[in-house]
DNA sequence: TAAATGTTGTTGCTAATATAACAACAAGGT
DNA sequence: ACCTTGTTGTTATATTAGCAACAACATTTA
Protein backbone atom coordinates (compact mmCIF):
# COMPACT_ATOMS: atom_id res chain seq x y z
CA UNK A 1 0.00 0.00 0.00
CA UNK A 2 0.99 3.64 -0.40
CA UNK A 3 1.23 5.80 2.34
CA UNK A 4 -1.72 5.51 5.43
CA UNK A 5 -0.21 9.20 5.59
CA UNK A 6 -1.73 10.84 8.42
CA UNK A 7 -4.10 8.58 10.20
CA UNK A 8 -2.95 8.07 13.88
CA UNK A 9 -2.13 4.77 14.14
CA UNK A 10 -4.27 3.70 17.22
CA UNK A 11 -7.01 4.99 15.59
CA UNK A 12 -6.11 1.64 13.18
CA UNK A 13 -5.99 -0.42 16.28
CA UNK A 14 -9.23 1.07 17.81
CA UNK A 15 -11.31 0.20 14.79
CA UNK A 16 -9.49 -3.38 14.41
CA UNK A 17 -10.74 -4.31 17.65
CA UNK A 18 -14.01 -3.13 16.60
CA UNK A 19 -14.18 -5.65 14.04
CA UNK A 20 -12.86 -4.13 11.18
CA UNK A 21 -10.00 -5.09 9.09
CA UNK A 22 -6.91 -2.45 8.10
CA UNK A 23 -8.34 -1.89 4.70
CA UNK A 24 -12.01 -1.49 6.22
CA UNK A 25 -10.39 1.14 8.40
CA UNK A 26 -8.88 3.01 6.18
CA UNK A 27 -11.79 3.41 3.18
CA UNK A 28 -14.36 4.18 5.84
CA UNK A 29 -11.99 7.04 7.22
CA UNK A 30 -11.39 8.13 3.40
CA UNK A 31 -15.30 8.48 3.05
CA UNK A 32 -15.14 10.34 5.94
CA UNK A 33 -13.04 13.34 4.02
CA UNK A 34 -14.82 13.04 0.64
CA UNK A 35 -18.80 12.19 0.78
CA UNK A 36 -20.49 10.95 -2.17
CA UNK A 37 -17.10 9.56 -3.56
CA UNK A 38 -16.67 7.11 -6.14
CA UNK A 39 -14.85 3.87 -5.83
CA UNK A 40 -11.94 5.05 -7.71
CA UNK A 41 -12.23 8.42 -5.60
CA UNK A 42 -12.29 6.07 -2.41
CA UNK A 43 -9.09 4.11 -3.87
CA UNK A 44 -7.67 7.50 -4.17
CA UNK A 45 -8.06 9.07 -0.76
CA UNK A 46 -7.41 5.77 1.45
CA UNK A 47 -4.91 4.23 -0.59
CA UNK A 48 -6.14 0.95 -0.37
CA UNK A 49 -5.77 -1.09 -4.12
CA UNK A 50 -8.82 0.23 -6.38
CA UNK A 51 -9.41 -4.00 -6.76
CA UNK A 52 -9.36 -4.26 -3.30
CA UNK A 53 -11.95 -1.13 -3.05
CA UNK A 54 -15.00 -3.12 -4.07
CA UNK A 55 -15.09 -6.16 -1.69
CA UNK A 56 -14.21 -3.58 1.11
CA UNK A 57 -17.10 -1.39 0.24
CA UNK A 58 -19.68 -3.94 0.64
CA UNK A 59 -18.68 -5.40 3.78
CA UNK A 60 -18.87 -1.68 4.66
CA UNK A 61 -22.50 -1.76 3.39
CA UNK A 62 -23.23 -4.96 4.98
CA UNK A 63 -21.71 -3.65 8.82
CA UNK A 64 -23.90 -0.38 8.04
CA UNK A 65 -20.66 1.76 8.37
CA UNK A 66 -21.73 2.91 4.07
CA UNK A 67 -24.39 3.80 2.32
CA UNK A 68 -24.54 3.89 -1.34
CA UNK A 69 -25.85 5.59 -4.42
CA UNK A 70 -28.08 3.95 -7.31
CA UNK A 71 -26.13 5.53 -9.94
CA UNK A 72 -23.45 4.25 -12.28
CA UNK A 73 -20.71 4.52 -11.14
CA UNK A 74 -22.03 4.26 -7.66
CA UNK A 75 -21.42 6.55 -5.06
CA UNK A 76 -20.86 5.52 -1.60
CA UNK A 77 -20.87 8.01 1.78
CA UNK A 78 -19.74 7.18 4.97
CA UNK A 79 -22.38 6.86 8.19
CA UNK A 80 -21.82 9.75 10.44
CA UNK A 81 -18.92 8.59 13.07
CA UNK A 82 -20.66 8.32 16.62
CA UNK A 83 -23.77 6.42 14.28
CA UNK A 84 -20.96 4.05 12.54
CA UNK A 85 -19.07 2.99 15.98
CA UNK A 86 -22.49 2.46 17.55
CA UNK A 87 -23.59 0.25 15.20
CA UNK A 88 -20.76 -1.92 15.37
CA UNK A 89 -20.99 -1.71 18.82
CA UNK A 90 -24.18 -3.07 18.74
CA UNK A 91 -23.17 -6.50 17.32
CA UNK A 92 -20.03 -6.89 19.37
CA UNK A 93 -22.42 -6.19 22.41
CA UNK A 94 -24.94 -9.09 21.14
CA UNK A 95 -21.95 -11.25 20.84
CA UNK A 96 -20.78 -10.73 24.32
CA UNK A 97 -24.04 -11.10 25.75
CA UNK A 98 -24.73 -14.29 24.19
CA UNK A 99 -20.89 -15.33 25.40
CA UNK A 100 -21.83 -14.30 28.67
CA UNK A 101 -25.00 -16.63 28.60
CA UNK A 102 -23.41 -19.35 26.87
CA UNK A 103 -20.25 -19.36 29.18
CA UNK A 104 -22.35 -18.93 32.74
CA UNK A 105 -24.33 -22.21 31.58
CA UNK A 106 -20.70 -24.12 31.13
CA UNK A 107 -19.38 -22.39 33.92
CA UNK A 108 -22.28 -23.44 36.25
CA UNK A 109 -22.07 -27.04 35.05
CA UNK A 110 -19.58 -27.99 38.12
CA UNK A 111 -20.58 -27.42 41.42
CA UNK A 112 -19.75 -23.73 43.04
CA UNK A 113 -17.91 -25.43 45.73
CA UNK A 114 -15.16 -27.13 43.45
CA UNK A 115 -13.52 -23.86 42.63
CA UNK A 116 -10.81 -21.86 43.88
CA UNK A 117 -9.52 -23.60 47.16
CA UNK A 118 -6.80 -25.78 48.05
CA UNK A 119 -3.27 -24.75 49.70
CA UNK A 120 -2.62 -22.07 46.41
CA UNK A 121 -1.60 -18.85 46.34
CA UNK A 122 -3.39 -17.15 43.48
CA UNK A 123 -2.21 -13.65 42.16
CA UNK A 124 -5.26 -11.44 40.53
CA UNK A 125 -4.80 -8.83 38.20
CA UNK A 126 -7.19 -6.23 37.57
CA UNK A 127 -8.80 -3.98 40.63
CA UNK A 128 -12.23 -4.94 39.52
CA UNK A 129 -11.00 -8.67 39.82
CA UNK A 130 -10.18 -8.19 43.28
CA UNK A 131 -12.97 -6.10 43.98
CA UNK A 132 -14.98 -9.66 42.91
CA UNK A 133 -13.00 -12.03 44.82
CA UNK A 134 -13.40 -9.91 48.13
CA UNK A 135 -16.78 -9.07 47.73
CA UNK A 136 -17.32 -13.20 47.71
CA UNK A 137 -14.83 -13.83 50.76
CA UNK A 138 -16.85 -11.05 52.43
CA UNK A 139 -20.21 -12.95 50.93
CA UNK A 140 -19.41 -16.07 52.52
CA UNK A 141 -18.20 -14.67 55.86
CA UNK A 142 -19.61 -17.20 58.87
CA UNK A 143 -17.42 -15.65 61.91
CA UNK A 144 -14.59 -12.96 61.51
CA UNK A 145 -13.31 -10.45 59.51
CA UNK A 146 -10.43 -8.59 60.13
CA UNK A 147 -9.10 -5.54 57.38
CA UNK A 148 -6.19 -4.01 57.61
CA UNK A 149 -5.55 -1.35 54.86
CA UNK A 150 -5.18 2.19 53.85
CA UNK A 151 -8.15 4.72 54.13
CA UNK A 152 -7.69 5.18 50.20
CA UNK A 153 -8.10 1.72 49.37
CA UNK A 154 -11.70 1.89 51.75
CA UNK A 155 -12.90 4.88 50.26
CA UNK A 156 -12.82 3.36 46.78
CA UNK A 157 -15.20 0.82 47.30
CA UNK A 158 -13.70 -1.93 49.25
CA UNK A 159 -15.57 -0.18 52.56
CA UNK A 160 -19.01 -0.40 50.41
CA UNK A 161 -18.37 -4.38 49.82
CA UNK A 162 -18.24 -4.61 53.64
CA UNK A 163 -21.88 -4.60 53.90
CA UNK A 164 -22.19 -7.83 52.47
CA UNK A 165 -21.03 -9.37 55.57
CA UNK A 166 -23.75 -11.54 57.94
CA UNK A 167 -24.54 -9.26 60.49
CA UNK A 168 -23.37 -12.27 62.99
CA UNK A 169 -19.99 -11.90 61.99
CA UNK A 170 -16.82 -9.87 63.70
CA UNK A 171 -15.63 -7.42 61.57
CA UNK A 172 -12.34 -5.40 62.65
CA UNK A 173 -11.19 -2.76 60.64
CA UNK A 174 -7.39 -0.90 61.09
CA UNK A 175 -6.70 1.98 59.21
CA UNK A 176 -5.17 5.33 59.39
CA UNK A 177 -8.27 7.29 59.44
CA UNK A 178 -11.73 7.49 58.46
CA UNK A 179 -14.02 10.16 57.75
CA UNK A 180 -17.59 9.69 56.66
CA UNK A 181 -20.05 7.76 59.26
CA UNK A 182 -18.57 5.04 61.23
CA UNK A 183 -20.41 1.96 60.54
CA UNK A 184 -21.59 0.99 64.37
CA UNK A 185 -21.48 -3.11 64.00
CA UNK A 186 -18.01 -3.03 62.81
CA UNK A 187 -14.82 -2.56 65.79
CA UNK A 188 -12.81 0.33 63.70
CA UNK A 189 -9.15 1.22 64.93
CA UNK A 190 -7.54 4.63 63.55
CA UNK A 191 -3.60 4.09 63.53
CA UNK A 192 -0.94 5.65 62.18
CA UNK A 193 -0.04 2.76 59.84
CA UNK A 194 2.83 4.01 57.82
CA UNK A 195 5.57 2.60 59.53
CA UNK A 196 9.38 3.82 59.44
CA UNK A 197 11.38 1.30 57.34
CA UNK A 198 13.04 -0.29 60.39
CA UNK A 199 15.31 -3.28 59.42
CA UNK A 200 16.81 -1.73 56.10
CA UNK A 201 16.54 2.23 57.18
CA UNK A 202 18.17 3.27 53.86
CA UNK A 203 17.61 6.81 54.62
CA UNK A 204 14.77 6.63 57.53
CA UNK A 205 11.97 6.93 54.69
CA UNK A 206 8.81 5.35 55.66
CA UNK A 207 6.65 2.30 53.96
CA UNK A 208 3.07 3.91 53.68
CA UNK A 209 0.18 1.95 53.20
CA UNK A 210 -0.86 3.34 49.95
CA UNK A 211 -3.25 1.23 48.08
CA UNK A 212 -2.59 -1.51 49.94
CA UNK A 213 -4.36 -3.86 52.29
CA UNK A 214 -4.67 -7.21 53.91
CA UNK A 215 -8.11 -9.29 54.12
CA UNK A 216 -8.54 -12.00 56.63
CA UNK A 217 -11.69 -14.07 56.55
CA UNK A 218 -12.92 -16.61 59.31
CA UNK A 219 -9.11 -16.99 60.03
CA UNK A 220 -9.03 -19.07 56.50
CA UNK A 221 -8.97 -17.26 53.88
CA UNK A 222 -7.10 -14.26 53.30
CA UNK A 223 -6.17 -11.32 50.52
CA UNK A 224 -3.35 -9.47 50.13
CA UNK A 225 -4.16 -6.13 47.95
CA UNK A 226 -0.84 -4.95 46.24
CA UNK A 227 -1.29 -1.63 44.68
CA UNK A 228 1.74 0.55 43.21
CA UNK A 229 0.61 3.69 42.71
CA UNK A 230 -0.39 4.38 39.49
CA UNK A 231 0.16 0.89 38.31
CA UNK A 232 -2.54 -1.86 37.78
CA UNK A 233 -3.25 -3.38 41.23
CA UNK A 234 -2.89 -6.93 41.61
CA UNK A 235 -3.87 -9.44 44.48
CA UNK A 236 -2.51 -12.37 46.47
CA UNK A 237 -5.30 -14.85 47.45
CA UNK A 238 -4.89 -17.90 49.72
CA UNK A 239 -6.43 -20.59 51.95
CA UNK A 240 -3.46 -22.07 52.59
CA UNK A 241 -2.97 -22.66 56.08
CA UNK A 242 1.02 -21.43 56.23
CA UNK A 243 0.07 -18.35 54.26
CA UNK A 244 -3.22 -17.33 56.40
CA UNK A 245 -0.49 -17.78 59.22
CA UNK A 246 1.75 -15.38 57.75
CA UNK A 247 -0.92 -12.74 57.19
CA UNK A 248 -2.18 -13.19 60.90
CA UNK A 249 1.29 -12.69 62.26
CA UNK A 250 1.78 -9.59 60.12
CA UNK A 251 -1.69 -8.21 61.07
CA UNK A 252 -0.97 -8.49 64.89
CA UNK A 253 2.82 -7.07 64.28
CA UNK A 254 1.40 -4.11 62.16
CA UNK A 255 -1.49 -3.72 64.83
CA UNK A 256 0.92 -3.71 67.96
CA UNK A 257 3.87 -1.68 66.86
CA UNK A 258 1.06 1.00 65.17
CA UNK A 259 -0.65 1.01 68.47
CA UNK A 260 2.59 1.59 70.68
CA UNK A 261 3.81 4.27 68.45
CA UNK A 262 0.89 6.13 68.33
CA UNK A 263 0.17 5.92 72.15
CA UNK B 1 -5.94 -29.57 17.48
CA UNK B 2 -8.13 -32.52 18.49
CA UNK B 3 -12.04 -32.43 18.53
CA UNK B 4 -13.36 -28.96 19.74
CA UNK B 5 -16.32 -31.05 21.07
CA UNK B 6 -19.17 -30.04 22.45
CA UNK B 7 -18.51 -26.16 21.93
CA UNK B 8 -20.97 -24.13 20.43
CA UNK B 9 -19.65 -22.78 16.70
CA UNK B 10 -21.07 -19.25 17.78
CA UNK B 11 -19.71 -19.03 21.46
CA UNK B 12 -16.04 -19.17 19.36
CA UNK B 13 -17.45 -16.83 17.14
CA UNK B 14 -18.56 -14.40 19.18
CA UNK B 15 -15.79 -14.35 21.57
CA UNK B 16 -13.56 -13.75 18.35
CA UNK B 17 -15.36 -11.11 17.89
CA UNK B 18 -14.57 -9.75 21.49
CA UNK B 19 -10.94 -10.18 20.70
CA UNK B 20 -9.90 -13.43 21.42
CA UNK B 21 -8.00 -16.20 18.88
CA UNK B 22 -9.50 -19.75 18.38
CA UNK B 23 -7.10 -20.84 21.56
CA UNK B 24 -7.70 -18.28 23.62
CA UNK B 25 -11.61 -18.87 23.67
CA UNK B 26 -11.29 -22.73 23.73
CA UNK B 27 -8.10 -22.26 26.94
CA UNK B 28 -10.64 -20.09 28.63
CA UNK B 29 -13.94 -22.29 28.03
CA UNK B 30 -11.62 -25.17 29.27
CA UNK B 31 -10.53 -23.57 32.39
CA UNK B 32 -14.08 -22.96 33.53
CA UNK B 33 -14.91 -26.51 33.95
CA UNK B 34 -11.57 -27.21 35.73
CA UNK B 35 -10.40 -24.53 37.84
CA UNK B 36 -7.51 -24.59 39.25
CA UNK B 37 -5.67 -26.48 36.60
CA UNK B 38 -1.82 -26.86 35.63
CA UNK B 39 -0.96 -25.78 32.40
CA UNK B 40 -1.12 -30.11 31.37
CA UNK B 41 -4.81 -29.99 32.49
CA UNK B 42 -5.39 -26.70 30.12
CA UNK B 43 -3.52 -28.57 27.26
CA UNK B 44 -5.82 -31.73 27.98
CA UNK B 45 -9.29 -30.18 28.60
CA UNK B 46 -9.29 -27.36 25.90
CA UNK B 47 -7.66 -29.58 23.23
CA UNK B 48 -5.05 -27.14 22.14
CA UNK B 49 -1.75 -28.18 21.49
CA UNK B 50 0.48 -28.38 25.14
CA UNK B 51 2.86 -25.94 24.08
CA UNK B 52 0.85 -23.05 22.39
CA UNK B 53 -0.78 -23.61 25.90
CA UNK B 54 1.85 -21.16 27.91
CA UNK B 55 1.66 -18.03 25.62
CA UNK B 56 -2.10 -18.76 25.44
CA UNK B 57 -2.25 -18.52 29.52
CA UNK B 58 0.48 -15.67 29.42
CA UNK B 59 -2.32 -13.43 27.06
CA UNK B 60 -4.93 -14.56 29.29
CA UNK B 61 -3.41 -13.42 32.08
CA UNK B 62 -2.80 -9.98 30.34
CA UNK B 63 -6.55 -9.74 29.68
CA UNK B 64 -8.35 -10.17 33.14
CA UNK B 65 -9.30 -13.66 32.43
CA UNK B 66 -7.46 -15.90 34.18
CA UNK B 67 -5.23 -15.76 37.29
CA UNK B 68 -2.39 -17.86 38.28
CA UNK B 69 -1.04 -19.73 40.86
CA UNK B 70 2.21 -18.96 42.78
CA UNK B 71 3.36 -22.78 43.10
CA UNK B 72 5.43 -24.70 40.41
CA UNK B 73 4.10 -26.57 38.71
CA UNK B 74 2.06 -23.00 38.09
CA UNK B 75 -2.22 -23.51 38.30
CA UNK B 76 -4.37 -21.19 36.74
CA UNK B 77 -7.98 -20.44 37.37
CA UNK B 78 -10.84 -18.90 35.45
CA UNK B 79 -12.20 -15.34 36.00
CA UNK B 80 -16.31 -15.59 36.27
CA UNK B 81 -17.46 -15.61 32.45
CA UNK B 82 -19.95 -12.53 33.48
CA UNK B 83 -17.11 -10.68 35.02
CA UNK B 84 -14.35 -11.69 32.21
CA UNK B 85 -16.63 -10.43 29.15
CA UNK B 86 -17.24 -7.65 31.19
CA UNK B 87 -13.12 -6.93 31.18
CA UNK B 88 -12.93 -7.61 27.75
CA UNK B 89 -15.66 -5.26 26.84
CA UNK B 90 -14.48 -2.54 28.96
CA UNK B 91 -11.55 -2.41 26.35
CA UNK B 92 -13.58 -2.73 23.31
CA UNK B 93 -15.51 0.28 24.23
CA UNK B 94 -12.60 2.23 25.34
CA UNK B 95 -11.04 1.68 21.81
CA UNK B 96 -14.88 2.80 20.84
CA UNK B 97 -14.62 6.11 22.40
CA UNK B 98 -11.15 6.37 21.33
CA UNK B 99 -12.54 5.48 17.95
CA UNK B 100 -15.98 7.88 18.19
CA UNK B 101 -13.70 10.85 19.16
CA UNK B 102 -10.80 10.66 16.36
CA UNK B 103 -13.26 9.74 13.85
CA UNK B 104 -15.57 13.21 14.50
CA UNK B 105 -12.38 14.98 14.39
CA UNK B 106 -11.84 13.90 10.93
CA UNK B 107 -15.54 13.53 10.02
CA UNK B 108 -16.11 17.75 11.30
CA UNK B 109 -12.85 19.09 9.19
CA UNK B 110 -14.89 19.01 6.15
CA UNK B 111 -17.66 21.94 6.06
CA UNK B 112 -21.23 19.98 7.64
CA UNK B 113 -22.68 21.56 3.97
CA UNK B 114 -20.30 19.71 1.34
CA UNK B 115 -22.31 16.66 2.47
CA UNK B 116 -25.13 14.16 0.75
CA UNK B 117 -26.27 16.87 -1.86
CA UNK B 118 -26.22 16.34 -5.94
CA UNK B 119 -28.16 14.60 -7.74
CA UNK B 120 -27.91 11.11 -6.46
CA UNK B 121 -30.39 8.57 -4.92
CA UNK B 122 -28.78 7.09 -1.70
CA UNK B 123 -29.52 3.67 -0.22
CA UNK B 124 -29.54 3.77 3.69
CA UNK B 125 -29.51 0.51 5.19
CA UNK B 126 -30.43 -0.47 9.11
CA UNK B 127 -33.24 1.24 11.11
CA UNK B 128 -31.37 3.30 13.13
CA UNK B 129 -29.26 4.72 10.31
CA UNK B 130 -32.30 5.74 8.19
CA UNK B 131 -33.77 7.55 11.58
CA UNK B 132 -30.33 9.47 11.70
CA UNK B 133 -31.48 10.78 8.36
CA UNK B 134 -34.59 11.68 9.15
CA UNK B 135 -33.59 13.54 11.94
CA UNK B 136 -31.38 15.05 10.28
CA UNK B 137 -34.03 15.93 7.40
CA UNK B 138 -36.69 17.25 10.07
CA UNK B 139 -34.10 19.40 11.93
CA UNK B 140 -33.32 20.95 8.47
CA UNK B 141 -36.41 21.72 7.13
CA UNK B 142 -37.26 25.77 6.30
CA UNK B 143 -40.97 25.53 4.99
CA UNK B 144 -42.53 22.01 4.90
CA UNK B 145 -42.58 18.68 5.98
CA UNK B 146 -44.63 15.78 4.45
CA UNK B 147 -45.16 12.12 5.61
CA UNK B 148 -47.17 9.82 4.60
CA UNK B 149 -46.53 6.33 6.49
CA UNK B 150 -48.67 3.67 7.86
CA UNK B 151 -49.42 4.39 11.26
CA UNK B 152 -47.06 1.36 13.03
CA UNK B 153 -43.98 3.40 11.24
CA UNK B 154 -44.94 6.23 13.32
CA UNK B 155 -45.57 5.04 16.40
CA UNK B 156 -42.31 2.93 16.17
CA UNK B 157 -40.14 6.29 17.01
CA UNK B 158 -40.99 8.58 13.61
CA UNK B 159 -43.19 10.49 15.50
CA UNK B 160 -41.13 11.41 17.88
CA UNK B 161 -38.18 12.71 15.79
CA UNK B 162 -40.87 15.02 13.90
CA UNK B 163 -40.64 17.19 17.45
CA UNK B 164 -37.48 19.25 16.02
CA UNK B 165 -39.02 20.23 12.99
CA UNK B 166 -39.49 24.24 13.54
CA UNK B 167 -42.58 25.78 14.46
CA UNK B 168 -42.70 28.05 11.31
CA UNK B 169 -42.45 24.77 9.02
CA UNK B 170 -45.98 23.12 7.79
CA UNK B 171 -45.91 19.65 8.19
CA UNK B 172 -48.59 17.63 6.94
CA UNK B 173 -48.90 13.55 8.07
CA UNK B 174 -51.21 11.28 5.97
CA UNK B 175 -51.52 7.96 7.65
CA UNK B 176 -54.45 4.99 8.10
CA UNK B 177 -54.94 5.79 12.18
CA UNK B 178 -53.28 7.61 14.45
CA UNK B 179 -54.00 7.02 18.06
CA UNK B 180 -53.15 9.22 21.03
CA UNK B 181 -52.89 12.41 20.90
CA UNK B 182 -52.60 14.44 17.85
CA UNK B 183 -50.19 17.21 17.88
CA UNK B 184 -51.96 20.38 17.09
CA UNK B 185 -49.62 22.04 15.16
CA UNK B 186 -49.43 19.13 12.38
CA UNK B 187 -51.99 18.69 9.81
CA UNK B 188 -52.98 15.33 10.22
CA UNK B 189 -55.20 13.41 7.42
CA UNK B 190 -56.97 9.89 8.59
CA UNK B 191 -56.88 7.68 5.22
CA UNK B 192 -57.40 4.54 4.55
CA UNK B 193 -53.48 3.94 2.65
CA UNK B 194 -53.98 -0.05 2.11
CA UNK B 195 -55.01 0.34 -1.74
CA UNK B 196 -56.10 -2.40 -3.81
CA UNK B 197 -53.59 -3.69 -6.55
CA UNK B 198 -54.95 -2.59 -9.87
CA UNK B 199 -52.80 -2.57 -12.39
CA UNK B 200 -51.50 -6.30 -12.02
CA UNK B 201 -54.64 -7.39 -10.24
CA UNK B 202 -52.87 -10.89 -9.45
CA UNK B 203 -55.96 -11.86 -6.73
CA UNK B 204 -57.56 -8.59 -6.27
CA UNK B 205 -54.95 -8.52 -3.03
CA UNK B 206 -54.21 -5.26 -1.07
CA UNK B 207 -51.26 -3.98 -1.28
CA UNK B 208 -50.87 -2.76 2.33
CA UNK B 209 -48.92 0.47 3.21
CA UNK B 210 -46.97 -2.05 6.15
CA UNK B 211 -43.37 -0.69 7.82
CA UNK B 212 -43.00 1.43 4.67
CA UNK B 213 -43.31 5.76 4.85
CA UNK B 214 -42.37 8.56 2.16
CA UNK B 215 -41.25 11.43 3.53
CA UNK B 216 -40.64 14.76 1.95
CA UNK B 217 -39.41 17.90 2.99
CA UNK B 218 -39.01 21.68 1.56
CA UNK B 219 -40.40 19.97 -2.02
CA UNK B 220 -36.63 19.12 -2.42
CA UNK B 221 -34.97 16.56 -0.51
CA UNK B 222 -37.14 13.16 0.42
CA UNK B 223 -36.76 9.49 1.67
CA UNK B 224 -38.71 6.55 0.93
CA UNK B 225 -38.62 4.03 3.63
CA UNK B 226 -38.71 0.48 2.23
CA UNK B 227 -39.66 -1.96 5.20
CA UNK B 228 -40.21 -5.80 4.54
CA UNK B 229 -42.17 -7.44 7.37
CA UNK B 230 -39.27 -8.77 9.30
CA UNK B 231 -36.12 -7.86 7.57
CA UNK B 232 -33.70 -5.11 8.11
CA UNK B 233 -35.30 -1.92 6.38
CA UNK B 234 -33.86 -0.37 3.97
CA UNK B 235 -34.12 3.93 2.20
CA UNK B 236 -33.94 5.59 -0.32
CA UNK B 237 -32.70 8.96 0.11
CA UNK B 238 -32.70 11.59 -2.54
CA UNK B 239 -32.53 15.30 -3.66
CA UNK B 240 -32.51 14.75 -7.05
CA UNK B 241 -35.36 17.17 -8.71
CA UNK B 242 -36.73 13.96 -10.69
CA UNK B 243 -36.86 11.60 -7.73
CA UNK B 244 -38.60 14.34 -5.72
CA UNK B 245 -41.19 14.91 -8.70
CA UNK B 246 -42.08 11.54 -8.82
CA UNK B 247 -42.31 11.12 -4.49
CA UNK B 248 -44.71 14.75 -5.23
CA UNK B 249 -46.55 12.86 -8.00
CA UNK B 250 -47.04 9.68 -5.62
CA UNK B 251 -48.07 11.54 -2.40
CA UNK B 252 -50.43 13.21 -4.31
CA UNK B 253 -51.90 10.29 -6.37
CA UNK B 254 -52.10 8.35 -2.70
CA UNK B 255 -53.70 10.89 -1.12
CA UNK B 256 -56.82 11.56 -3.51
CA UNK B 257 -57.15 8.20 -4.44
CA UNK B 258 -57.63 7.26 -0.56
CA UNK B 259 -59.79 10.58 -0.14
CA UNK B 260 -61.81 9.10 -2.59
CA UNK B 261 -61.94 5.87 -1.43
CA UNK B 262 -62.73 6.90 1.77
CA UNK B 263 -65.67 9.23 0.98
C1' DT C 1 23.88 -43.73 44.14
C1' DA C 2 23.02 -43.79 39.39
C1' DA C 3 20.30 -44.61 35.57
C1' DA C 4 15.62 -44.44 33.78
C1' DT C 5 11.46 -42.11 33.50
C1' DG C 6 8.36 -38.34 33.54
C1' DT C 7 6.75 -33.60 33.79
C1' DT C 8 7.20 -28.56 33.18
C1' DG C 9 8.25 -24.76 30.72
C1' DT C 10 10.88 -22.97 26.44
C1' DT C 11 12.42 -22.39 21.85
C1' DG C 12 12.17 -22.74 17.13
C1' DC C 13 10.15 -24.35 13.03
C1' DT C 14 6.23 -25.64 9.70
C1' DA C 15 1.29 -25.50 8.14
C1' DA C 16 -2.99 -23.22 7.56
C1' DT C 17 -5.65 -19.31 7.17
C1' DA C 18 -6.95 -14.56 6.63
C1' DT C 19 -5.64 -10.28 4.93
C1' DA C 20 -3.23 -7.33 1.75
C1' DA C 21 -1.61 -6.15 -2.88
C1' DC C 22 -1.31 -6.66 -7.68
C1' DA C 23 -2.25 -7.94 -12.74
C1' DA C 24 -5.38 -8.68 -16.25
C1' DC C 25 -9.69 -8.21 -18.50
C1' DA C 26 -14.70 -7.71 -19.93
C1' DA C 27 -18.34 -4.22 -20.25
C1' DG C 28 -19.75 0.14 -21.22
C1' DG C 29 -19.33 5.11 -22.02
C1' DT C 30 -16.97 9.02 -24.30
C1' DA D 1 -9.80 4.20 -30.06
C1' DC D 2 -9.57 5.50 -25.47
C1' DC D 3 -10.67 5.72 -20.68
C1' DT D 4 -13.20 4.16 -16.51
C1' DT D 5 -15.78 0.85 -13.91
C1' DG D 6 -16.36 -3.34 -11.93
C1' DT D 7 -14.86 -8.25 -11.73
C1' DT D 8 -11.82 -12.18 -11.45
C1' DG D 9 -7.94 -14.37 -10.61
C1' DT D 10 -3.10 -14.93 -8.62
C1' DT D 11 0.69 -13.75 -5.59
C1' DA D 12 2.64 -11.76 -1.16
C1' DT D 13 2.56 -11.09 3.72
C1' DA D 14 1.02 -11.45 8.48
C1' DT D 15 -1.31 -13.78 11.91
C1' DT D 16 -2.73 -17.90 13.96
C1' DA D 17 -2.50 -22.82 14.56
C1' DG D 18 0.09 -26.98 15.28
C1' DC D 19 4.31 -29.73 15.95
C1' DA D 20 8.96 -31.44 17.48
C1' DA D 21 12.74 -31.13 20.23
C1' DC D 22 15.06 -29.80 24.41
C1' DA D 23 16.85 -28.21 29.00
C1' DA D 24 15.63 -28.15 33.87
C1' DC D 25 13.95 -30.45 37.45
C1' DA D 26 11.59 -33.97 40.07
C1' DT D 27 10.31 -39.00 40.72
C1' DT D 28 10.92 -43.56 40.33
C1' DT D 29 13.61 -47.82 39.76
C1' DA D 30 17.66 -50.68 39.78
Amino acid sequence: MTAPRDIPNNLLESLKSLGLTKYEALVYIGLLRVAGATATEVHETSGVPRASVYPVLDRLVQKELVCVSHTTPKRFDAVPPDRGVENLMRRIESDAENARKTLDAIYREKGPEVRGSQELIWTIYGEENIKTRLAEMFRRAERSVEVLAANDLLEGGVLALLNDVLGSVQVDIVTDRLPGERPSRFGIHILPLAAPCEVHPTQGKLLPYERSGVFLVDDARTLLWLGSSGEQPSALYSESAGFVQFVRRHIASVTERARAAGQ
